[in-house]
DNA sequence: GGCAAAACTAGCCGAATGGTGTATTGCCGC
DNA sequence: GCGGCAATACACCATTCGGCTAGTTTTGCC
C-alpha cells in the first residue's frame, strides 16, 4: 500500500450534481498535497469505485440517487472498516448526520461551507481524525437527547407523508387499525408534533424521512 | 453598453454554496468566451452586485437564504427588464420552475444538468434566446393544466404545514374556521390530495410552499 | 356599471383522529 | 429470572376533519 504514508492524499468525490463535483474537483486541483484521484454520481458507483482506487479520503454526498449515500458508506465500511469517509449535504435534519456516522463516516460537513473547512476536514480526517465543525454540532445539540423512532414507527411515518389514513397504513402493513393509531401516537409524542401533519414536516426537516 | 456584441460573455453566478460557485467558476473559466464578473451569496447581494457588474448572463440559484432566487430575479428585472437570468436549482418541483418564470427568467436549468448543456444555455440566452431543457419540459408537463393556489390558499398551506389545526389557522389569519374549511377543502381538491397531510407533502414536492 | 372569480360565512353530518387505559407476546440486557 | 421496551390488539371518548350545500361580500377585469 504505497500511498498509506505518502506525501499526496487521494481523494473520491461522489456527488449527483456534475457541477458540484467540478467545484470540488477544483479545489483539490488547488492544493498539492491533494488528488482527485475518482468521481461518482450515485451511491452504487461510488461503492465501485472505491473498491477499484481505495481512495484515502472520500467525500460524500448523501441523497444521492440510485443508493443514499449513508447506505453506500455503510457497504463501503462493511468492506473497508479502514475506509475516511467524510460525510457531505446540505443541512437536512440531524437524522441525516446520525445515519451518517453510525455507518461509519469520520466526519460531515455542509454544503455551505468555505474552501478551506473542506481542506482542513480532508487533512484532518486523513490524520485518522475525525471531523464536526461547530456549526453542525451546535445545531446537531437542538435535538439531545436524541429521539429515534424505532423502523415500525418511521414505516408508519412514511405512509403518514403519502397522506395515507390510519386503515389505509393498516393494510400496507398488515396490521390492525388500532396498532396503527399506537404507532402514530406514539410518533407524535417522540417528535413533540401536534398532529400528523407536524409529524410529518418535523420528520422531514429532521431528516428521518424524504419526499420520493 | 461596450458589452453588447463583445465576444467575452460576463457571467454573474449567485448561489449559497461556495462549493458550488467554485464549481461554476471553474466551468466559465474553461471557455474562453466566459468570463466570471460576479459571485453573489444569496438574493439581497446578487441585485446589488447586478447593480455594480451589469452581468450579461446570470445564474441564479433558488432557495437561497436571506433573499429567495425568483424574489431576486423579480426585484432585477424590475430595475433591468433587459437582464438575462438563468435559474439554476435541483428539481424542486414546478411550482420554483413558474416562479422563476414568472418573475422574468429566461431559462431554468437543473443542478445535475453537465457542464456542456450550462454553457449552451448560457451562451443561448445571450443571444437573446430561452432555455428550457427537455428534462425540464417533461417533468413540467406532468402538471398541466398548471393548478395555480390563490394567495390565501398558500398562506392556508403554509399554516398547514406547520401542523395547525383549522381553528388555530382561523385565528391566524383572522377569520372564521368555517372559511379556513372551504380554503383547506379548495387545496385539497386543487392538489388532488387525501387529506391535509397529503396537501403539504404534495405542497412541498411541487415547490409551492417549502419548509422553514 | 356589470360580470366573474375569489373570499368569506354558516350549518350539517359521517368518518377519521388524538388520547387514554388495559393487556399479551417476545426480545434484550442486567 | 426480572424489568423494560417494542409491538400487537381492543375499547371508549371527545374533538377534529372532510365533504357538502347555500348564501353574501369583496375584488378585479372588461
Amino acid at each position: 500500500m504505497p500511498s498509506a504514508d505518502a506525501e499526496v492524499i487521494r481523494v473520491m468525490a461522489a456527488d449527483d450534481h456534475p457541477l458540484f463535483r467540478g467545484g470540488l474537483a477544483a479545489l483539490v486541483a488547488a492544493y498539492p498535497d491533494l488528488k482527485l484521484v475518482a468521481e461518482a454520481g450515485n451511491g452504487r458507483q461510488a461503492v465501485e469505485l472505491f473498491r477499484v482506487h481505495r481512495p484515502d479520503v472520500t467525500l460524500m454526498d448523501l441523497g444521492m440517487p440510485m443508493m443514499g449515500g449513508a447506505e453506500a458508506i455503510g457497504h463501503i465500511i462493511g468492506e473497508f472498516p479502514d475506509a475516511r469517509i467524510i460525510a457531505l449535504t446540505s443541512w437536512d435534519g440531524d437524522g441525516d448526520i446520525h445515519r451518517a456516522l453510525d455507518a461509519g463516516a469520520r466526519g460531515y460537513l455542509l454544503k455551505d461551507m468555505v474552501s478551506n473547512e473542506v481542506v482542513d476536514a480532508i487533512r484532518a480526517v486523513h490524520r485518522g481524525g475525525r471531523v464536526l465543525p461547530a456549526a453542525v454540532a451546535q445545531r446537531l445539540a437542538e435535538f439531545t437527547p436524541r429521539t429515534d423512532l424505532t423502523d415500525r414507527e418511521l414505516e408508519v411515518l412514511t405512509h403518514l407523508a403519502q397522506g395515507k389514513s390510519n386503515k389505509e397504513i393498516a393494510v400496507a402493513i398488515g396490521r390492525t387499525e388500532a396498532t396503527v393509531k399506537v404507532h402514530v401516537l406514539h410518533i407524535l409524542q417522540k417528535l413533540d408534533a401536534a398532529d400528523r401533519t407536524d409529524a410529518v414536516t418535523i420528520g422531514l426537516k429532521r431528516g428521518l424521512i424524504h419526499l420520493p
